[in-house]
DNA sequence: CCTTAAAATGACAACGCTGTCTTATCTCTC
DNA sequence: GAGAGATAAGACAGCGTTGTCATTTTAAGG
């Protein structure tokens, strides 16, 4: 039950395990003949090299880590996706790390990732890569990391994003598109990094069609459908109702179509709703919700390959930028000409 | 830059390598004295063992493996929150693996966990666990693993699970307690495990209440909203309606509501409304949906630490069974007296 | 052909630990 | 206080790779 080693491989093809040692990592100055003759026997002996080996005698680890809060379980399900497709195709594993915000419970756990696991890199999802504390023992380690849509501090290390303020513009475009000119927002939780981007998106957008913006169609909400509840009465209750509200999250859409379904306001006949993030559920509701689809699965994914081939590439990029993709549902119609 | 060893460590208490090893590794034969001084010293270098050193030199890698397919987000995600909850106390890290059913590409994979990373134990969650294939391919390589929840083959390793039956006898018990007779069960998907459970315990319940089973208030579903929303307008359109509906999840639960609300039927005052999983959604709907806990986190963790521990018992023990919960919210009311 | 540089290959020492076996040091006991 | 039997500690050889450097083979040039 012993496992065959780099060893045994070299026997069989007749070199030495150094040669199947080139021969396994892409190096150069190996013939055609030999390389076929050792991967014939690596084959042959369904041969796999052994990653504390590597590890302990180069300089990687084949392994990558996923640093994450606890933001919803979807998007910790895309982002592992995500960074799995890239490590699935790089040979790499990945280590997943939940990182309490609260506690300082955090550290001697990035720690040991980073002094003891010796992982290649770390990818840092929402919450984490915008905690200053993190990124410095990152750095102090001289660690390689990539931040997923961060809210700020763009010059600590590379990191992929996407367009938020563009997505809402492009919505709110849509709305104003199919007619509507009172178009309610609900804003989404103030600490939130997407929120300003969002709210701005909006209100560039209603400004480039000369719509001139009602402060009290814009209301607070912060992410939950409790929230979407609360904003969605307070801007149905005024005396003219708008004829599209805009969430800045599905969540709180969800929230709008419950009120609207209470007051017997037909979705998307008296009510157009759209929402952000193009949640599971959105399908699932009916009408189903347009939203925004964030591409997170891809961010990770390419978060993962930068770290990957980061020994590759001389220069690190140090952005990535992605596209989001409108999803056009039945909780938009034209507005109203009430 | 260069980090320190153990012979940093050895240097600075005056003692071999080999006795700090004993002293990290809780090793006997080794004076008070001496561990102190020892343990002193890699506290005063903040002394981690190098992993893939650990790994190559002794028989522990001191990484669990988590394999899942394709459940819920919610449930991967509470999944890992356990296993990592174990490792973290353990000094053990947590690597996930996605595989994909279908496709035969995850047979590398595994293997590739197994062979390359040498992971100490496997975690198979809900759909994988059930996969001959895998087991076979764990079997044949004598790595130790441990089942959530498996549907059968409960002699194929340990595992841990929930009694599903036990918790649906409970709550349709519940539900006789309120007055009500006429109870409606939707069953989920007949190829998932849980829903034979789930049906058997529904039905025994009712059995041992003497009440005669009403086979047209048993309806299939799916475990999808949609699929709860059919089943619930098939049992809500028959001319003497049922009090109460027990569906075999939150999801198809959540479809009952939505049809008990278009047909202006008031929860719970008109009609109960019981799910199962206990799903982040059950809180979010209002009436708050009175559903079943799954200790999944904690079947996990469960899992994690048979693995952790499995040197130390000498009898690993064959099935761990964790307690479920009844949360009673407001979509369970007293039987109406209609 | 022989010389010389370049390309291909191999020998061997790390890497930082743990396992095994040996040696030194206590603790008893009579 | 000497000998026996623990108990504590150390020496040293791996574990299975990669890095470095030496060596052999091939290709190029005159």
């Amino acid at each position: 039950m012993t496992s065959i080693t780099i060893t045994d491989v070299a026997a069989l093809a007749g070199v030495s395990i150094k040669t199947v040692s080139r021969v396994l990592n892409s190096e150069p100055n190996v013939r055609d003949g030999t390389r076929e003759r050792v991967l014939s026997a690596v084959n042959k002996l369904n041969y796999k090299p052994n990653l504390a080996a590597r590890a302990l005698a180069g300089s990687r680890s084949y392994l990558i880590g996923l640093y994450y809060d606890n933001p919803s379980p979807g998007y910790i399900a895309d982002l592992q996706r995500g960074a799995m497709s890239a490590c699935r195709k790089a040979g790499y594993h990945l280590l997943v790390e939940q990182i309490d915000g609260e506690k300082e419970r955090w550290r001697p756990r990035v720690e040991s990732l980073l002094d003891q696991v010796k992982v290649d890199g770390v990818i840092l999802a929402q919450p984490v890569c915008d905690r200053g504390a993190v990124l410095d023992v990152l750095e102090e380690r001289n660690a390689p990391f990539v931040r997923i849509a961060p809210a700020g501090d763009w010059d600590r290390g590379p990191y992929v994003y996407m367009n938020d303020r563009q997505a809402a513009y492009d919505m709110t475009d849509h709305l104003l598109s199919l007619g509507h000119r009172r178009i309610g927002f609900i804003r989404g939780h103030p600490e939130h990094s997407a929120t300003q981007q969002r709210y701005l998106g909006f209100a560039q957008a209603m400004a480039a069609a000369d719509q001139s913006p009602d402060p009290a169609l814009v209301q607070w909400g912060s992410f939950t459908f409790r929230s979407g509840v609360g904003a969605a009465e307070r801007l149905l209750n005024r005396p003219v109702k708008p004829t599209a509200i805009f969430a800045s999250n599905d969540d709180m859409a969800l929230g709008v179509m419950a009120v609207a379904n209470r007051m017997q306001l037909n979705v998307p006949r008296d009510l157009s709703v759209a929402g952000f993030d193009d949640s599971p559920i959105a399908q699932v509701v009916w009408p189903q919700l347009t939203s925004i689809r964030i591409p997170v699965a891809e961010m990770a994914e390419a978060a993962a390959n930068i770290l990957i081939h980061k020994r590759l590439q001389q220069q690190a990029p140090a952005a990535r930028l992605l596209d989001f993709e409108l999803m056009l549902r039945g909780s938009v119609g034209p507005a109203s000409l009430a």
